[in-house]
DNA sequence: TTGTATGCGTTATCAC
DNA sequence: GTGATAACGCATACAA
């Protein structure tokens, strides 16, 4: 391995010189910054980030905890955090947490022993609120939750609002038995309850009062849950023409579902789903569904954190994704 | 930060001896080993991975690069990975290559950089026999990518037997002409070169000779590519009664692209796909595909780089992954 | 503008 | 079975 010294001695500088060339600081001549540029070009050196990381504290690797990154919605936010945070210059480590409150504490604790400057965390089972959060001595950004506590910076989905316009979507196209597919097991998660709260909200913008027997809860938040869900909702015998679902891979599901019981979208029941994942202007009917800007959620975690890593001590701030409403042929 | 010292000093050791507990080394008395875990406990010590690094030249992450994770298929690929290091105490650091010779050569810099114990490399655009690779001086694995060279570990996909069952699988179910989406601007790439001498071989196997007119390029290994792709081939006129397609990503965009031209699965035209993507059973209708052991792949790399991080001197090995055809409605 | 000394936390080596 | 010491490669503080 070539190190400071190889290049140093090449150059006929001390190491010093070379780590100020490395990390473009000023107080180096031009002629022997050339030099020593030319020697590092000739010796193939690189940094050695175990070392620098060592010795400043900072490993330049952001860590980011998903529930499965093998689910469209997160694998996307992934691709867009890895994309924000290389153009900041930092890395990013992925985990997956298994979407329970567990593996994200595991995370944190992960992200403590191998130094990552900070950590996004894309939270399901984990309340913000939780005291071992808040225990964490580096920069967690929480991404994609609704947050009460306000000690952690935050970006929020238009969580209410959004599902909110997808139900006033659905009864202005007529629909007047709208269902809900929403979490089930996940019940006391923030984003869920928050989109439930959007479903009512659109009824009562109206003076209308939902029947509770049209909400159907997902055993997962999968399109295996969803499926099974609408199956639920087929076979219940009531007078549905519309469903408003909690995700977009669970309307997926449900899509699949009502397929199968011979159901057709958007003539028999129209759909919409909530996060605009790839395959949801792909699917056949195309899914309307709320498109929250995920480039900007993903911009936005990511400047927080390195935010906070350069300056821990600023105020924890807020931030609500905008949102579209994408009208496609499922609610046509 | 509390470190080897505190805990040392805490237990009345010395830091080596703290050193040999946490690796588990042997050379420590029972009392002793045990008043050191508590210690640990006590003081909520954690290595630091940057001095053991530096130290011992291992990081315990392993690099993996993929073209896009925000597509499903590498987003799944991902997930099983990230599983399989975790099983073997590694880490996962994800790159994004986009595709490109360049992103993946980047990424094989950027893991020297990272100093990661080894790199995943699930490469489209460079070819395994390209000089640079072989260059690199740490373990790679190549994934996904059919190899000639011999010099890296590789595990690969049964490309043209998956396509070619694929393919015979259509055949069998009635269809006489078949027509084949596969790769455009990216020709030279064996992945799709490969799955594209299966169709061939389907063919030939029963005697038969595709007609040339029935093979359409894509623009992008995409749903969007997939879905041009479409378009053209029910504008061509030409008899088609069924269609092979080089992935499932641009299968699920053909879905869409004949269902714009009103042509109906498999009513009209009879699909399938490859990969097995999440999405292939929950479409509508369900995509048949060519399922590859996903899970198996994951493990097996893993299991490469992990042999090669501890042993580099073993010769490369070939590995190609069992498949299943999925019969699903597409093709019914 | 450039160089020297020192220490980051860990582990390999060797002595006890 | 345990401990002292040096070294990994880099960057901070300060001297020149």
């Amino acid at each position: 391995m070539v190190t400071m010294s190889d290049v140093a001695r090449l150059a006929g500088v001390s190491t010093m010189t070379v780590s100020n060339v490395v990390n473009n600081r000023p107080g180096v001549s031009g002629p022997v910054r050339t030099r020593v540029q030319e020697a590092i070009r000739q010796s193939g050196y690189r940094v050695n980030t175990s070392a620098r990381t060592l010795r400043s504290g900072r490993t330049g690797v952001i860590g980011l905890a998903v529930p499965e990154i093998g689910r469209s919605y997160f694998g996307l936010l992934a691709a867009h955090v890895i994309e924000q945070a290389g153009r900041l210059g930092f890395h990013v480590a992925v985990e997956q947490t298994g979407a329970a409150a567990d593996g994200e504490l595991d995370a944190i604790a992960h992200s403590h022993t191998l130094h990552f400057d900070g950590l996004i965390l894309s939270a399901v089972g984990l309340d913000s609120r939780d005291r071992r959060l808040a225990e964490a001595d580096y920069p967690i950004v929480m991404l994609g939750e609704q947050d009460y506590g306000g000690r952690l910076d935050h970006v929020a989905m238009p969580n209410e609002e959004g599902t909110r316009a997808a139900t006033a979507h659905l009864i202005e196209r007529g629909c007047r038995r709208v269902a809900v597919v929403t979490g089930g097991a996940l019940e006391g998660v923030n984003v869920v309850t928050r989109r439930y709260q959007g479903y009512l909200a659109a009824h009562a913008d109206r003076g209308l009062t939902p029947d509770p027997a049209l909400r159907f809860a997902v055993t997962a938040m999968s399109p295996e849950g969803g499926r099974d869900a609408a199956h639920r909702l087929a076979d219940s015998g009531l007078a549905i023409d519309g469903v408003v679902c909690v995700t977009d891979t669970v309307a997926q599901g449900v899509l699949r579902g009502l397929a199968d019981r011979g159901l057709r979208v958007p003539d028999d029941i129209r759909l919409v789903g909530y996060d605009d994942i790839p395959e949801a202007a792909m699917m056949v009917p195309s899914l309307s569904t709320v498109a929250p800007d995920h480039r900007w959620m993903a911009a936005t975690a990511v400047e927080l954190v390195v935010g906070r890593i350069h300056d821990g001590g600023r105020p924890a701030s807020e931030h609500v994704a905008p949102f579209e409403l994408m009208a496609r042929e499922s609610t046509r």
